[in-house]
DNA sequence: AGCACGCCGACT
DNA sequence: GTCGGCGTGCTC
């Protein structure tokens, strides 16, 4: 009898079967088979990149119409064996293939069958005419000068980081000497970042709460567990998680710090740098393909002591992990919204228990799954209620703006604040939540109104484009002169947008600088980095934004901010709505008063009574929490039940809500087939059409899947969606569970 | 998801 | 007589 084959079990990004058995290719492979390593293997008609999982010596396929792995495409595996137990886990938490899992790790470039980068970085070096010239001879261009002597005196080249850390920017300089011939651009083995290599800088000394919260997480710095760090804005987190990184380090290990959106976050990034000692890996997206595997490679080899990325650096190797950090953990971008739909916090908090470190959730305004968590003692809870500097919190006020004559939307009341903070020279931030001019554009004389063809939506005009924009599908059309339905030219501009509000206050301050931060407004290069220079200048002293302002950054001059419109949201039907209200209106409120000025924050609404606004107002937001806790427990939301949400949609009305009827047959079927246990206390609930039902020319569906008991919901999900995946197909119908949604729209 | 094969309408 | 529409079936 033939000994056992040596099967290998391989991931393959395809959304189906778990994993696809291989047999080993003919040739041996350079190093022992091991799992974590990336393979060529044919697939269907083509080839595929795959990782191998694991050795075994059966299958449950044919053995005979087993395939040969093409070749070993690596000389080293990317993941070790913690890394794809993660990996594993999420796959099978969030229901997707492992395949799924392994890729949305992987970044792009790895994807294919490309050979790893050797570790390079950009530079110069100069051509043998550039050798050959005398200096002199640039004596008039004394950048090119210095530059070409730089390169002279450095054979093999540099880098363009070390030439621009000895020469500063260099301009015009570098595209001057290449069309002279005398410079090429070259890549060279990354000697180490010079900036690396600096000792860093010492910090602040830490107050009392800082240093407590230190001392609690650096005392478990060797086992799992998982701490939430609420603390007030400008309470100084970021000086906690510095120090422990810093011990992290010192320890041999790397630190894993996820944040939600880097793009908005330059300051902590310089801030990391100074620090922290030693390589820092950069992770998300706004990065080209080469410098994200290279930072990738340099967490997954152990290189970078620090990996500072978005939710995704959550999947990346790291092998000497020791430490997790979430900042902002309450943010809803910490959600992907497609492909593997998972938490980067929630996966964060389970790496470290796989690897059995502590993990670190910091926010101002905590979400209330992560309160509950605390509450019952699942996380430790260290609070930072003082500011750094003793700076006061600011003082938040309701401003009933009912029969008050606007201007600007903005009340009579809050005018006269802003007159008071700009005479006395502070800044001042003003917050509106919606972009673009007006939300609305309607024909007097006949009623027409701007919709979206392929959405159930109106279009928002941006006037300075000329354009009326979906924000839901990003279709646009010229803005029309006159109503596209009965020719009136009476078209009117109903609501206001931020582009609207920047141009009425130029109106009403005439003499005020005025500057406006949102997407629109940011969306070209160094756009951003440019309103936040002028505001911190003090050449700015009105801010405006959308939910932008709310992210992150610091304007410790501001003495005063406006919140214009929030009501919608207090009614809103999502269960989620006030949750968030609470947080956007707390972080806005945060950028108030960081100096030696009390901030003032003036909330205008014409609900003045509502409850969340009382609650927030007078118990702040741990007193909202517990009263937001008290009916998500009467309703049975979570965190007192779980969810997954099934999404269908189609080109066709019916098809998606049919999809998901056919599916929840499916699941009712089920009571007669597996344990009954499985199946007691999950409760469908639907489908019905989603809150917008056509949405980029599809009609969407959905159905709620609820269950008091996670481990449950889990054995449900699992066996359900095996009878769901066989279901027919209609053209163009697709489908996607959402374990754990982070809304219901 | 790709990417084939496979049977029915308007073109050289 | 072909080019091609996308319906359905498979990938270790």
């Amino acid at each position: 009898m033939n000994p056992q084959p040596l099967i290998l079990r391989v991931a393959i990004e395809a959304p189906l079967a778990d994993s696809f058995d291989y047999l080993p290719s003919l040739d041996p492979p350079p190093l022992p088979w091991q799992p974590g390593l990336r393979l060529l293997v044919p697939f269907g008609r083509g080839e595929r990149v795959g990782v191998l999982l694991a050795l075994t010596d059966h299958t449950s396929h044919p053995l005979d119409r087993l395939k040969r792995v093409v070749r070993v495409l690596d000389p080293e595996p990317l993941f070790a064996a913690a890394d794809l137990k993660l990996l594993t886990w999420a796959a099978t938490y969030y229901q997707q293939p492992i395949g799924a899992a392994l890729f949305a790790a992987l970044p792009a470039r790895l994807r294919d069958p490309e050979p790893l980068t050797p570790d390079t970085l950009p530079g110069l070096h100069a051509t043998a005419a550039g050798h050959a010239l005398a200096l002199d001879t640039l004596s008039r261009a004394p950048k090119q000068r210095a530059l070409l002597a730089a390169l002279q005196a450095a054979p093999e080249g540099m880098t363009l980081a070390a030439l621009t850390a000895q020469l500063g920017e260099l301009g015009g300089a570098v595209r001057a000497l290449r069309t002279k011939g005398l410079i090429a651009e070259t890549r060279l083995a990354a000697a180490v970042d010079p900036s690396e290599h600096q000792p860093p800088a010492t910090g602040p000394t830490l107050h009392a709460e800082q240093q407590a919260a230190v001392s609690a997480i650096a005392a478990n710095l060797d086992a799992f567990g998982v701490f939430l760090l609420d603390g007030v804005t400008g309470s100084g987190k970021t000086e906690v998680y510095i120090r422990l990184i810093e011990q992290v380090i010192a320890q041999g290990r790397q630190a894993l710090v996820i944040v939600p959106e880097i793009g908005l976050t330059p300051q902590l990034r310089a801030r990391f740098r100074t620090r922290v000692s030693g390589p820092i890996a950069v992770l998300h997206s706004a990065l080209n393909t080469r410098e994200r595997e290279r930072n990738w490679l340099r967490a997954a080899r152990g290189e970078a002591h620090l990996i500072l990325g978005t939710r995704s650096a959550v999947l990346a190797p790291i092998p000497r992990l020791g430490l997790i950090m979430v900042d902002e953990e309450h943010d809803d971008s910490l959600k992907q919204q497609d492909g593997l739909r998972y938490s980067g916090r929630d996966l964060a908090i389970r790496r470290a228990q796989l690897v059995g470190c502590p993990v670190v959730l910091g926010s101002a305004t905590p979400a209330l799954e992560t309160l509950r968590n605390a509450q019952l003692g699942r996380y430790q809870w260290l609070r930072l209620t003082e500011r750094a500097g003793g700076a006061q919190p600011p003082q938040i006020s309701l401003l009933d703006i009912r029969n008050q004559p606007l201007r600007a939307g903005l009340s009579p009341v809050l005018r006269e604040h802003m007159q008071a903070e700009l005479r006395a020279g502070h800044q001042i931030l003003l917050f509106l939540n919606r972009r673009g001019y007006a939300p609305v554009l309607t024909c007097h004389a006949c009623g027409w109104v701007g919709e979206c063809p392929h959405c159930d939506a109106r279009l928002t005009l941006h006037l300075s484009e000329r354009r009326l924009w979906c924000h839901h599908c990003g279709w646009s059309c010229r803005q029309p002169e006159r109503c596209p339905a009965c020719q009136d030219e009476d078209v009117r501009m109903l609501g206001r947008g931020t582009e609207r509000l920047e141009d009425e206050l130029i109106a009403l301050f005439p003499e005020t600088r005025i500057a406006r931060l949102d997407r629109d407004s940011t969306r070209r290069q160094g756009a951003l980095g440019r309103v936040l220079d002028a505001v911190h200048t003090g050449e700015t002293q009105i801010l405006l934004g959308t939910q932008m302002l709310a992210k992150g950054h610091d304007f410790p001059n501001v003495t005063l901010v406006g919140i214009l419109e929030l009501d919608h949201t207090l009614y809103a039907s999502d269960f989620r709505a006030a949750e968030r209200t609470a947080q956007l209106i707390i972080q806005v409120a945060g950028r108030a008063g960081r100096a030696e000025h009390r901030g003032r924050v003036v909330l205008q609404t014409r609900h003045p009574e509502h409850p969340l606004l009382q609650s927030l107002l007078h118990a702040g937001y741990t007193g909202f929490a517990e009263a937001a806790l008290r009916e998500r427990a009467e309703a049975e939301l979570p965190p007192y039940s779980h969810l997954a949400l099934a999404r269908a949609e189609a080109p066709d009305p019916a098809q998606a809500l049919d999809f998901l009827r056919q599916a929840r047959a499916c699941g009712e079927a089920l009571a007669g087939e597996i344990p009954a246990e499985i199946i007691s206390g999950i409760q469908l609930l639907g489908p019905i059409p989603a809150p917008m039902e056509r949405r980029a020319g599809r009609y969407r569906a959905q159905l709620l899947i609820q269950c008091a008991e996670r481990p449950r919901l889990q054995r449900f999900l699992a066996h359900w969606l095996r009878a769901v995946r066989t279901l027919p197909r209609r053209n163009g119908l697709r489908w996607s569970l959402d374990v754990d949604p982070r809304d219901l729209l």
